[in-house]
Formats: C-alpha cells, structure tokens, sequence
DNA sequence: TTTATAACCTGAACGC
DNA sequence: TGCGTTCAGGTTATAA
C-alpha cells in the first residue's frame, strides 16, 4: 500500500506507541526480505529506550542511542500496533516488542520491503545517501520550482519517470506521479528537458499539494493502526485518472488514456494534459 | 553519465 | 473447479 502519504501516515500512527517506549525483544519469522533481517538484532535491540520515529523518503527511520532501524515496506508492507501476545499470521515476519503491553508488527506478502540496521549517520546508509530532497520540507534548499527547472535541462527521460527518480525528487510514487501530472497539465510523455520554468513551478507545486492533501485523507484513519483490520485512506481517495482507463475525464469527459512507461501503468488526459 | 530492462516475491483477478 | 496469464502501491542491479 505504500507510497510516501502511506508511509508517512504509517509514521504518524505509530509514533504515539513508540514514544519512550522500550524494546522488550525481536522477533524474526521471516529473515529474507529484500535483504536478510540482521540476525542479531534482539542482541541489538532489546533493553534499549526509542528516541525517535522519524522518515525520509519511504523509509521509517527507529532511532536508538547507539543506532538506526531503517524499515521499509515495499509494495505490500504494512506496520500495525498491537497487544502484546496477538497472535501472529501469514506473512507476519518481524516484530518488534515493547515494554508499554505492544507489538509493532510487520507485513508484507511480496516481501519487498526491508529491516536494516545502521550505525553511525544514517545518511551515509547506501540506501539513504543519494536521496533527493524531501517535497514536503519547507526550506529553501529543498524541492522547489529554480532546483526542478535545473534538474530537468538535458534529460531526455520522460517526464512521468523522471520524478519517480529519488535521486531528483524523493516519495514520488505511480500513482502520484499520474496525478501529479494530471494536475499540472503535463504529458507524461514528454521529454524531461522540454519542460517550461512556468511547467516545472506548476508542476512542483502540485506534487507538494498532492501529497499533502493524500496525508491529510490517510490522516483520517489513524485508528486503523491500532486496531488489527488496517484500511488506509488511500482506498478512499478519489483519483483524476489513476485507476480510471477508458472512463470520462473528470474535467473534460474525453476517455482517460492508460499507458506502459518502464514497465509500470501511467494514466493521462490526452486534451488536459499536454 | 543516462537510459532501459530484469529481477526480487506473492496473491488477486481474469479468461479459457 | 482448475490452470495459465497478467497485473500490482518499490527499488536495486545490470546492461546497453
């Protein structure tokens, strides 16, 4: 389920049960996610007091005293909260037990998704070095309109892959990139480097209210991370053209056209998006 | 250096 | 009912 919004509701949920909170232990079912799990975690881990729950890009970032728990949860992952003693099911692999009576819990059928451990900076982690900037931060070196423009002179890529790039732009997912895109008007098809300073302000712009606006929607079921049924928001959200192949343009009613674009499903409005 | 493709893995939906 | 095919929200590794 997991694009950036996702993730950072996911944080948003947990971090209220992870606050000074303390491991109690580890528990690894499934050792091979995208990597193995670190055998000795528990080793790692258990007595030791959380600092912080924190995120960048779509990885959760657990902060102990002497280390990093990177987690990230692929296509099909999802962390839940539960008593203590819940009894474990299909797909379950990682848990991590605390001393408040919980369970933070882990899921995910495809097993793309990762439990790392770092020690030291964590943005020296090879994951995490070559990350772009965060397009929700507010700060005047981040993701903003002059650095998009730059970015995009003498890529020839299209411009739907490009933001999906984390190099450029870190949390841009395929869903997200198709409405993105759909609300700046822009082709998904063009050629990175054709944008206008004009498209890449509107464009940027849009990235950052569509995902903010996503985080609000996923806001609202909060309490799905403490209960075990899980629904996030994003099934509830209405899309412009995600999902939406062969059915009426929300603005202009002419068919929502689907596409392949690097092996993955791009939807646009040919008369909207030009 | 940039771009394109394959790979990791499971399950759901669909057509025959 | 059963089998084969296709597709799915991410990201890295490798090849061209």
């Amino acid at each position: 389920m997991p694009e950036l919004p996702e993730v950072e509701t996911t944080r948003r949920g947990l971090a209220p049960y992870l606050a000074e909170a303390t491991v109690t232990g580890v528990i690894t079912r499934t050792p091979r996610l995208r990597w193995p799990i670190p055998e000795n975690l528990n080793e790692l881990l258990n007595g030791q007091p959380v600092v912080s729950l924190t995120r960048r890009a779509k990885y959760l970032l657990l902060e102990f005293s002497h280390g990093t728990l990177i987690l990230h949860l692929g296509m099909s992952g999802s962390l839940r909260i539960l008593p203590a003693g819940t009894a474990p099911q299909t797909h379950d692999h990682f848990d991590l037990l605390l001393d408040n009576g919980c369970l933070m819990r882990l899921r995910d059928p495809r097993r793309f998704g990762a439990v790392l451990w770092h020690e030291g900076n964590i943005n020296t982690h090879p994951l995490l070095a070559k990350l772009g900037p965060e397009p929700l931060n507010d700060d005047h070196c981040g993701f903003h309109a002059h650095y998009l423009y730059q970015a995009t002179r003498n890529r020839r890529v299209a411009i739907k892959q490009f933001i999906m790039d984390n190099a450029i732009v870190v949390g841009v997912g395929n869903i997200y990139a198709s409405e993105a895109l759909f609300g700046a008007g822009i082709n998904p098809l063009i050629k990175a480097e054709t944008l206008s300073f004009a498209q890449c302000e509107k464009l940027a712009d849009v990235i950052r209210s569509t995902l903010n606006e996503a985080i609000l929607a996923g806001g609202s079921t909060l309490r799905d991370f403490v209960n075990a049924s899980g629904n996030p928001g994003y099934f509830q959200q209405q899309h412009w053209v995600y999902g939406r192949a062969g059915e009426p343009c929300r603005v202009c009613s002419s068919p929502v056209v689907q596409i392949k674009q690097g092996q993955r499903s791009s939807f646009y409005c040919s008369l909207c998006q030009k």
